[in-house]
DNA sequence: GAGAGTTACTTCCTGTCAGGAAGTAGGCAC
DNA sequence: GTGCCTACTTCCTGACAGGAAGTAACTCTC
């Protein structure tokens, strides 16, 4: 049996590599790689179910963003809709960013990132010191 | 039973919080969150076991990659303990990096980035559509 | 009703850093 | 001795991160 053409659409599908430079998949890996993004991705819904958070309340978890780099990053996270973002016209207006499905599945691997980080940092330090004891 | 003085010390490693600004494993999650850093990893060995990989072989591998950014992320890697690097002294001296346990254990996180990127591609191609209609 | 305060930004400026191009070492080949 | 090879290092320039300050729209204080 011969493949139909939608088979074999699906399979172009699979063609998306990471490792040549113009292809869109190294674009967004370029993108989700940052860690800005890391950062608000685990920030957002930090306990498990994903909770929405205001944009102060955002910025005050992440210690040390400033405001353009946070908005920058959340706009980009909206853009690729892995966030939502809603207006609510109370008294000074509010803004709250909540995950998406997709952005929830993302997620699940940058958490793998700031996790490894947590409990590895104290291998990679050891390993930092040997590294400058052997080359002074 | 009291804790001992080793058993209390063992707790407090745990209070590594990559969300703290001055946190050494915020400055280990903000070098792991580089986008050579996640396709250097995901490039060495990229079949399942972790090869060995040249210098060149990397460069040719990570298209796009300048000799520069790739000689200093190695070097990064090297001294968190995540590569190891071998002079062999051929006629053209010819350099090797290998993945150590602990870089191994980072590119699962890194490889997971990296399929999803390519895995989710066309949703967050058409969520851009999407809302570059809207604003428009 | 003028001034201060609130949130969620935007704009401007400056230092740092990424990336391209070109130079380096050290040995063989012709 | 001129050229080629790998694996870098150095230099330069444009882009971008981050800090500081400005903005809008409304409310509360005095």
């Amino acid at each position: 049996m011969t493949k139909t053409a939608a088979q074999k659409r699906a399979q172009a599908k699979v063609e998306y590599d990471a490792f040549l430079a113009g292809c869109p998949s190294r674009q967004l890996l370029d993108r989700i790689s940052d860690k800005w993004v890391v950062l608000v991705l685990c920030a957002l819904g930090d306990d498990g179910a994903p909770t929405a958070m205001r944009y102060s309340e955002i910025a005050r978890r992440l210690a040390g963003v400033s405001q353009k780099m946070l908005t920058q990053t959340l706009r980009s996270l909206e853009r690729d809709g892995l966030i939502t973002r809603t207006v609510t016209p109370t008294v000074p207006v509010t803004v709250s960013y909540e995950l998406t499905d997709l952005g929830l599945s993302l997620r699940e691997m940058t958490r793998g990132l700031r996790s490894w980080a947590q409990t590895h940092m104290d291998e990679v330090l050891a390993q930092r010191q040997d590294y400058d004891a052997r080359s002074s």
